[in-house]
DNA sequence: TCCATAATTCGACGATAATCAAATTATGGG
DNA sequence: CCCATAATTTGATTATCGTCGAATTATGGA
C-alpha cells in the first residue's frame, strides 16, 4: 500500500465520528446502511456525514452505491484488509522471527521491552 | 483499546515525517536510534522532530529513554501490537467466518466485493 | 565554573480540518 | 410539471496542526 494512501486512510479514521461510522458499519456487513440511517445512529447532520463519508470513501475504507434515492455505503474490505498488512509489515519487518502471523492470539510482535527502561 | 487512544494513534502516523520516523524505528528494532540519528536521517530540523516524536510516544507508539546526553527512541511493541489487534477486530468483528488470522498469507478479510456494484 | 553537546520547549505564522445551515443535485410519484 | 425525499455541495467560521528559529533545559568534560 503506498504510504499517500495510508497516510490518507490513518487520517480518514483519526477523528470521532469517522471511527464510529467505520465501526458501525463494520458491524452492518456487506450490504451496508443508507446515509440518513448512518446519521441517525451516529448522530450528526447530513451535511457533516457527507463530508465524513466522503472521506472515508476517498481513503479506501469504505464503498457506496445508489439505490434510487438513497446511498448505501459499506465497509471496503479490501481497502481495509490493505491497511492492516501494511501495518503488519511495518511491525514485523525487522523482527519477522518475533512477528507470529497469529497476531491476535500470540501477542507476539515484540517483547514487552524494547531497550533499557526510561 | 481505547477509542481516544486509537484515534490519537491513527492521527499520530496520519503524518509524513511521523510515518517515516515509526517505520525507520520498526527497523532499527528494540535499542532505537537517538534523536540526533533520526532527524538526520529522516532529515528534519531536531526541534520538529521532537515535536513529532513527542506526538508518537504520547500516542503509545515509541517509547524512549535517556543515555547521558542522548536520547533514545524505539517502536513500542506493545502499544503498536494493540493498535493493530484493534484493528483487526474492527475488520473481523461481525465477520469472523471470513476473517482469518493468517492475514498476511490468507488476505481473507472480507470478499473483494461489498455488496453491489455502486 | 565555564564551555560544549544533545534535545526539548516556546512562540508565531500559515495551512488544514471539522462543523453547521443554506443551496443545490438526484431520484420518485402524482 | 410540481412537490417530496435523500443526499451532497457550498460557504463561512472556528479550532487545530505542522513548521521554523530562538530560547531553554539536561548532561558531560576540563
Amino acid at each position: 500500500m503506498e504510504t499517500k494512501n495510508v497516510i490518507e486512510a490513518f487520517a480518514a479514521l483519526a477523528q470521532d465520528t469517522r471511527l464510529a461510522v467505520f465501526r458501525l458499519l463494520i458491524q452492518a456487513g456487506p450490504n451496508g446502511l443508507t446515509a440518513g440511517d448512518i446519521a441517525q445512529q451516529v448522530g450528526v447532520p447530513s451535511s457533516t456525514l457527507s463530508h465524513h463519508l466522503a472521506t472515508l470513501e476517498r481513503a479506501g475504507l469504505l464503498r457506496s452505491w445508489r439505490v434510487q434515492r438513497q446511498i448505501f455505503y459499506a465497509c471496503d474490505y479490501e481497502g481495509t484488509r490493505r491497511l492492516i498488512a501494511f501495518l503488519m509489515e511495518d511491525c514485523c519487518q525487522g523482527r519477522p522471527e518475533l512477528c507470529s502471523t497469529d497476531l491476535l492470539q500470540a501477542g507476539a510482535c515484540g517483547p514487552a521491552g524494547c531497550g533499557p527502561e526510561t
